[in-house]
RNA sequence: GGCGAGAUAGCAAAAUGGUUAUGCAGCGGAUUGCAAAUCCGCCUAUCCCAGUUCGAUUCUGGGUCUCGCCUCCA
């Protein structure tokens, strides 16, 4: 049975969904204002893990990652760059669907941006007011009154009283109570148009956390499975949108009904045992790093960690993650696993061929072509087999990725020891579980375009296989060591001499 | 200041009240014309101090240090 780490109950719980053998589960997407770096990958990554996860474990999981795409930092630099909101948050959705693309992350259920959802915040900010949990404030915001809705700060683990003798909050005077958060933000006269929505308030725009309850329970329901989201996010933004969801809920039979059964939250990447963080300036983007390493390998190195530990940032990890899927990739190389279909649509389709995504459309979801590359139809496991087991407990476990990546070793070491192709197929089709080894281990092995090209490469293994039956090994030799400085790797195997990129 | 998380070998990272994690690096051997890859073997560990226990890295208490949230943040 699934057990999954528990925000709010501080605590592994199994797994129950409300509904038999379906998963409704909503995690909080990116603001689109700047390109993703590494801590937006790992969530991405992260939540994609889950979401195979469930779906291998037999649920119909629906998945929702969210698009912000209206708020203060957006509203900004659109000003800074002199072009429209609309023209900035579109050129940055779609880089991120590029980096997600990249990482194999697998396209979400939905995708609801903000902007398209304003009439359902309205409706629930309606509802809070009705509720006696918002008040419009004197200048012309609408807040939410924090002291009135019981239980607030349960996720978090927070007291009101707490909070208050924090220094960090700061005593706003528009707020009757300095933790009150903002629902709708009054239009100031210089925004653009764009940013402005009618409403019973005024002319405004949503506050951040609105969106999500409203896009939670639009498309999920009310109640629903798991949420999910970085742990900066668990205060204050799920503290609000816990409040905001359940206050909405209040007058259905005088009782408030819970929105959110499973709270889960990742870890941070950090650089220098340091947050990785916008404010900080210490972030690398996703495409920074992907010039430098494949993409498969920076998703590796992320689901080699637990999901809830930090991760740490740097060049030697990075080369450290690449080896390890090197000794993966290379037990698969000179295996054929048998007929099986374990990838693209049961045709051994190449992986970076793009297939169609079969988004499920709400209203007014995004769609991007050609998002979905890696995903993967058909993939048979054996799960009654020793190591699908121990993958599957570790799996089942809150998600411990770490130790069911070394089941995939322990089993990359079988393969090198009985070169038997089931192990190897096992093998293939765990990877794909976790969203990895789908690839030619071939191409993978000679991934990259450094200095030679395949016939400069090709002329000199010829040249050295030459020299080798005219037993010149002194020639021979130093052919190899010109390729391997050029860094090309030879390998002499029985069925011939292979090369890879060191 | 309030609240929370964590300290495991050279590095990274799991697990466990007693029995090989795993990967990278290193050492020895097999294999190879020599290599590479692979296989076999080896090395290096559980922050400190108490307590519980036959036995603690694992449980309890204290300490030290690190990190996070309390302001936008994935």
């Amino acid at each position: 049975m699934l057990k999954i780490y528990n925000t709010l109950a501080r605590d592994k719980q199994d797994f129950k969904p409300i509904t038999l053998n379906s998963v409704r589960m909503y995690v909080c997407g990116m603001t689109v204002y700047d390109y993703c770096h590494l801590g937006h990958a790992r969530v991405m990554v992260v939540f994609d893990m889950v979401y195979r996860w469930l779906k291998a474990s037999g649920y119909d999981v629906t998945y929702v990652r969210n698009i912000t795409d209206i708020d203060d930092k957006i509203i900004k630099r659109a000003a800074e760059n002199k072009e429209s909101i609309h023209a900035l948050t579109a050129r940055f959705i779609a880089a991120m669907h590029e980096d997600a693309d990249a990482l194999g992350v697998q396209h979400p259920d939905h995708e609801p941006r903000a902007t398209q959802y304003v009439a359902e915040m309205l409706e629930m900010i309606a509802q809070l007011e009705k509720n006696g949990l918002a008040y419009r404030a004197a200048d012309g915001d609408v807040n939410y009154a924090v002291r009135k809705f019981a239980g607030y700060g349960k996720l978090s683990g927070k007291s009101l009283e707490d909070l208050r003798a924090g220094e960090r909050v700061d005593i706003a005077g528009n707020k009757n109570d300095p933790l009150d958060f903002v629902l709708w933000k009054h239009a100031k006269e210089q925004e653009a148009d764009e940013v402005k929505w009618d409403s019973p308030w005024g002319k405004g725009r949503p506050g951040w956390h609105i969106e999500c309850s409203a896009m939670g329970s639009e498309i999920l329901g009310k109640h629903f499975d798991i949420h999910g989201g970085g742990a900066d996010l668990q205060f204050p933004h799920h503290e609000n949108e816990i409040a905001q969801s359940e206050g909405a809920q209040l007058h259905e039979k005088g009782s408030r009904g819970q929105y959110v059964n499973y709270w889960m939250h990742n870890g941070f990447v950090r650089v220098d045992e340091e947050k990785m963080s916008k404010s900080l300036g210490n972030f690398f983007t996703i495409r920074e790093v992907l010039k430098k390493y494949d993409a498969e390998v920076v998703r590796f190195f992320i689901l080699r960690a637990h999901y809830r530990s930090p991760l740490n940032y740097s060049d030697v990890h990075l080369d450290d993650a690449k080896k390890a899927l090197e000794r993966l990739y290379t037990a698969l190389k000179s295996i054929t696993p048998p007929g099986l279909p374990l990838s693209g649509e049961e045709t051994g389709s190449p992986p970076d061929e793009t297939t169609s995504h079969s988004t499920k459309t709400s209203k007014n979801d995004v769609q991007v072509a050609g998002y979905d590359k890696w995903r993967l139809g058909g993939v048979v496991v054996d799960w009654n087999e020793p190591y699908a087991q121990r993958f599957k407990t570790a799996m089942d476990d809150d998600f411990n990725t770490p130790e069911a990546v070394a089941v995939l070793f322990d089993l990359a070491n079988e393969v090198n020891r009985t070169q038997s192709a089931q192990a190897a197929a096992q093998l293939k089709a765990l990877g794909a579980v976790l969203g990895l080894l789908q690839r030619d281990p071939q191409a993978f092995l000679q991934r990259g375009a450094g200095g030679l090209d395949d016939a400069a490469i090709g002329a000199q293994i010829e040249a050295r296989l030459a020299a080798k039956k005219a037993r010149n090994f002194a020639e021979a030799d130093r052919i190899r060591k010109e390729l391997l400085e050029a860094g090309i790797v030879l390998e002499d195997t029985p069925q011939g001499t292979s090369w890879r990129r060191a």
